[in-house]
DNA sequence: GTGGCCTTTACCTAACGGAT
DNA sequence: ATCCGTTAGGTAAAGGCCAC
């Protein structure tokens, strides 16, 4: 009988291979990307969950990390005793294990809250949920209702802390209950998995359901590799070739139909030459015509929101870089960048309408993050919404460009800048920047930076990589925009 | 007017881009 | 783990045409 907590048993009806690797060889995952951020952006929602649920301020919370399981549960039944408000109640049953965000005394029993930090109910979460509620009934609890409490992402946050409307409820208890008999089965299966050897299962559709698995890469570096993948072709049904053996491009039949695209994305893949039209990429950017702008913004989107007037994970701006290029050649640097800790929108929003001028073509990569981001400050700051406004009619879009007239086999089938930038400028490279090389560490800078404990030392630093980062964001499209346009004589 | 066939439009979803 | 907007591609519904 091996303990088997609810995440892990949710790993099992994906996959069981995925669920014994849970349990066995917990050191092959890989680490999970964002949740180990060192600075919090704000609250976490289940801190906020607590203050919700809890407004006369008697709940008890129980600390697993602290208590431990087994006093997690002993503590666990002591508070239902009380019929107070719990946070992360403990059960255990068939060596299964649960612990439920928020229990709320409701009739004669409990009412369970699962706290989510989505913007909407998953299918997935009746599953999770189901396992939550089974486990938690068959450990003698009685539960009179069941909800899933998920972030409600068209709410403004008022101010003063005042997080009431944050999160939105919704009941389950039928969708929940109505799953108990399939539960008892899952947890059966799930224990002869654990006792078997490893199941041998091909990686497919099901490694990213409900999202990445963390033990794809050590099952997939067992299966036979591709030099040439099948799935660097962009919007191409990998499944029915796959299940067919075919894994890499050179045996992909040539009666296969490929859109332009995908068929580029072949022929230069197989032929390891790049493809560039150049004529092609001049006429596109001949419209466009000096002096030109190349902005780029860095943002933070935190779940639970800090400053007054903004939405759960709305894009908030807190730095741009602005490359100005003259008729000539002659390039100029604009930038903002505000860590007081303020909401930066509305300085941001000024900076923005001073440095963009009043005319010539605005550059940027991927037009629609740029555009909506303008257009949520109009929105915010009417006095100022026809000047942004104005600069989004200036805005045009180097993806587009970049996807119809070039493709280099580097960027294995991706015109993300990340894939275009080093085939088109590879002189340029992130690798020598200190500290900020990426949106993510841009993000994890900026919430170090605002953060009080933060030195002024330390501060000034995490200012400097940030300015550096997005300098040279803006400064890589210059000189992607020098390449398409064909003025390569240019020491830009 | 109905049935059959083809074309156009409308709608939906997955993939991809950006940000974490 | 999470968000959002755009777009490509597929499918379903609607429309048009003509023979019978």
């Amino acid at each position: 009988m091996r303990h088997l907590s609810k995440s892990k048993l949710m790993a099992y009806r994906q996959c069981p291979r995925r669920l014994w690797l849970e349990i066995h060889r917990p050191d092959l995952r890989e680490d999970s990307t964002a949740t180990e951020a060192g600075f919090q952006a704000g609250y976490i929602v289940g801190d906020i969950a607590r203050k919700i649920y809890d407004s006369k301020q008697n709940g008890r919370l129980i600390d697993i990390q602290r208590d431990g399981f087994e006093e997690a549960f002993n503590l666990t039944q002591k508070f239902l005793g009380q019929r107070l408000p719990i946070f992360e109640a403990g059960f255990k049953t068939q060596g299964a294990l649960a612990f439920a965000d928020i229990l709320l005394p409701h009739k004669n029993g409990w009412r369970m809250v699962e706290v989510k930090s989505s913007t909407c109910v998953k299918d997935y979460y009746y599953e999770d949920i189901a396992i939550q509620t089974y486990v938690a009934q068959a450990a003698g609890l009685s539960l009179t209702k069941v909800a899933v409490a998920h972030i409600d992402n068209s709410w403004v946050y008022p101010g003063q802390q005042d997080y009431r409307g944050l999160l939105k409820e919704v009941d389950v208890t039928e969708e929940t209950l109505s799953r108990q008999d399939q539960v008892q089965g899952w947890l059966q299966e799930a224990q002869s998995i654990l006792a078997s050897a490893e199941p041998k299962v091909t990686t497919g559709k099901q490694c990213d359901i409900p999202y990445e698995c963390g033990f794809h890469d050590y099952c997939s570096a067992q299966e036979p590799q591709a030099e040439y993948p099948i799935r660097w072709l962009p919007r191409f049904s990998t499944e029915p070739y796959r299940s067919q053996g075919i894994i890499d491009l050179r045996n992909l039949p040539p009666t296969v139909s490929l859109n332009p695209t995908q068929q580029r994305v072949k022929e230069c893949t197989l032929n390891g030459q790049p493809w560039f039209d150049a004529a092609g990429a001049v006429a596109d950017l001949a419209p466009h015509i000096l002096p030109g702008y190349f902005l780029d913004f860095e943002t933070i989107n935190p779940a639970v929101p800090t400053w007054k007037g903004t939405r759960p994970y709305q894009q908030v701006v807190f730095q741009f870089s602005l490359h100005r290029l003259g008729k000539r050649g002659k390039l100029e640097h604009k930038e903002f960048l505000d860590l007081s800790g303020n909401d930066p929108s509305r300085t941001f929003a000024m900076a923005l309408i001073g440095a963009c001028g009043e005319a010539g073509p605005v550059f940027v990569y991927n037009a629609a993050f740029e555009k909506s981001r303008i257009s949520e400050l109009a929105e915010r700051f009417p006095k100022f919404a026809k000047r942004l406004l104005a600069i989004n009619e200036r805005v045009v879009d180097l993806l587009p460009i970049a996807r119809n007239r070039y493709y280099h086999p580097s960027q294995q089938g991706s015109w993300s800048i990340k894939a275009v930038l080093p085939a088109v400028v590879p002189e340029l490279s992130y690798q020598n920047l200190e500290g900020v090389q990426d949106g993510g560490s841009a993000q994890d800078a900026f919430l170090e930076a605002i953060h009080p404990d933060t030195s002024v030392d330390r501060k000034e630093q995490l200012e400097r990589q940030l300015l550096a980062y997005c300098q040279l964001d803006t400064y890589a499209m210059v000189k992607l925009w020098q390449v398409f346009a064909g003025k390569t004589q240019w020491r830009l």
